[in-house]
DNA sequence: GTAAGTTGCGCACACGTTTGCGCACTGTGT
DNA sequence: ACACAGTGCGCAAACGTGTGCGCAACTTAC
């Protein structure tokens, strides 16, 4: 015994606590919190009223110990620089508390989810994990694998394997082109990331496909780098271009670039959306204010992150279910920017 | 036994697994496995070995159940329109991950923390707690207070009780208006927030301070509602104003409402720094882009919450220890805004 | 009266780890 | 020969909850 309470200090209620008050044996007091059908009335709705009394909570490491389960699911966010990720916090922490689960932080940041980090999961026996970002390396994609612990990732698709809920990326793009095209675009641009995320490439593709169809191309490509600087970097360059050579609508590929893209292009005397045309995707918040009003596909997020924790949670009851990929229809958000 | 493997899908290896596979008893294992020092050093490899070759990861709910320790921190995050929580979250995360800590989310938005939230910190069994914005309600207190769960605010300071590593907030308020003088400033408004946090009370009192010591006040105050679109309205406002009742200065008490506050103010005509000077406060890495550019003070976050975790790692290792206030000096980043 | 079914509850063990206590064995000094 | 201390390890209980099984009492049917 460890915890030693050094002062009169009663310790918490525990089943066995409520068990002796109530006269009755620790078993019953868990089937009569749990509402089990073989306890009487009588007795259940005395030891909830003892439970409430004496401000019983359950002890959850116990109950995992015992029975596996404990609404404990980890989460891993990608890079601070990309407010997305934060939105998902906030989105999945809200949901969460309506199911009555709690979110572990397994990682937030770049780079792919190590052995290390891997562990945590097992550590904790979370009951499933929300991948936002980062790949799994395959050692860590092996230890969840054989541990089963239920994955889905969230806005990305696995290569080889996984659930997946991901918005219809390589419609949007291909929405987001339509429009620009309605409104008389004839040139265009593309902010990509540098890195390959199954993401990217369908926006990109989407919206390449679009230009296709109407008979045009992409005439220019800079490397945003995921980022506002990166954008930003992008807006300078293109600023610099001579008008001749220069597209007249942008399509980032995420919120976040093309805030940036914005004031590297407007910083550098170019006017958005007079000069240049801009378009983003991402829905983010912060691409709804004033200065940006910026033209973009809104993820579906809530909806997003309520099939996600819907896959975790049936794949919890029955591992054996094949793995599945969702995809939501984004929503075309028309303002000024583009 | 709830869970069954289905498939021939062996177990993962408890302590007890090794225990037989060395032939040693379990507590040897354990011991050895914690690098106990009467194990022999001889044992003690040979287990670690064989543990590290079964691929063994301890069970953190069954070691929480048995000695108390599970490094779960929890971890309360305001609301989302301030990105300064996100890099909370960030910093957190990363130095969590350094110290093998694990955070859990509690509460991410606005509002107090309600009882049934501080029910999750004892469900869990968190060894301490951050709390970086939200008040406990007084039942929510009373709960950790009556558990033992050490709390600590980051960014504020509780009103009654409770540990806080917080910035010197009035000492920033102050370096502030001493700057702003010292560029020739002679007339200040700020823009407040509408809830009274010590962390704003205190901006505002050095602030005001330092203006009085030279024989100066503020002459407008408005409400910035703490977010980027309160700071907006307050710029659209103050761009109304007839010159000659414009202060050519103005303090956001936070970087966020800066930001807001510099564009409402451009989109009105009015320009930063020329016709007005703006500062804020927390060092955002947003404010730091370059249409912002914004003269703030960095708080030190990383400090702040190395101090945060240990605080808190100290309480664990002994309760009664007494409540304690840190208050680190931000930095003052003088950019062009202000 | 007995047999069968239903309802309500207790017994006892399991989950994986930690820890107080104690035992056996070894080496040292008298 | 004895006592003594030190080293290395095992025994068994504890943490709080969940659950398979079984037992008693009570009902219903014949």
């Amino acid at each position: 015994m460890s915890r030693s309470d050094e002062e009169g200090g009663t310790r918490r209620p525990t089943v066995v606590t409520l068990s002796k008050l109530a006269g009755v044996a620790p078993s019953t007091v868990t089937r009569a919190l749990r509402g089990d059908s073989r306890i009487s009335k009588k007795t259940r709705d005395r030891i909830l009223a003892l439970a409430k009394g004496a401000g019983y909570t359950p002890n959850i490491m116990a109950r995992t110990l015992s029975s596996g389960r404990n609404g404990l699911y980890g989460l891993v966010l990608g890079p601070q620089d990309n407010p997305f990720y934060a939105q998902i916090l906030y989105e999945a922490t809200a949901q969460a508390e309506d199911l009555g689960f709690r979110l572990l932080i397994i990682h937030a940041g770049p780079g792919p989810i190590e052995e290390s980090t891997a562990q945590a999961l097992l550590n904790y026996q979370v009951n499933g994990c929300l991948i936002s970002s980062a790949m799994l390396s395959s050692q860590a994609g092996r230890i969840c694998e054989e541990n089963r612990v239920p994955l889905v990732m969230v806005n990305r698709v696995a290569y080889q394997q996984g659930c997946a809920v991901t918005c219809d990326n390589r419609g949007g793009g291909a929405e987001l082109a339509r429009h620009l095209l309605s409104r008389g675009r004839r040139s265009f641009g593309i902010i990509r990331t540098s890195n390959f995320s199954s993401t990217a490439r369908d926006r990109e593709e989407g919206f390449a496909g679009a230009l296709a169809e109407a008979g045009l191309e992409v005439m220019l490509r800079y490397d945003g780098k995921s980022n506002y600087d990166g954008g930003f970097a992008a807006g300078e360059e293109i600023a610099r271009l001579p008008d001749s050579q220069r597209p007249d609508a942008f399509f980032a590929l995420s919120d976040i670039m093309a805030m940036g893209l914005m004031d590297g292009l407007r910083l550098n005397g170019l006017r958005v959306p007079e000069d240049v045309a801009v378009v983003g995707f991402d829905g983010l918040p912060q691409a709804a204010r004033r200065i940006y009003d910026l033209t973009t596909i809104e993820q579906p997020l809530t909806l997003m992150l309520r099939r996600a924790f819907q896959m975790v949670e049936a794949r919890m009851e029955d591992r054996s279910l094949p793995e599945e990929v969702v995809t939501l229809r984004g929503r075309l958000i028309a303002r000024a920017s583009g």
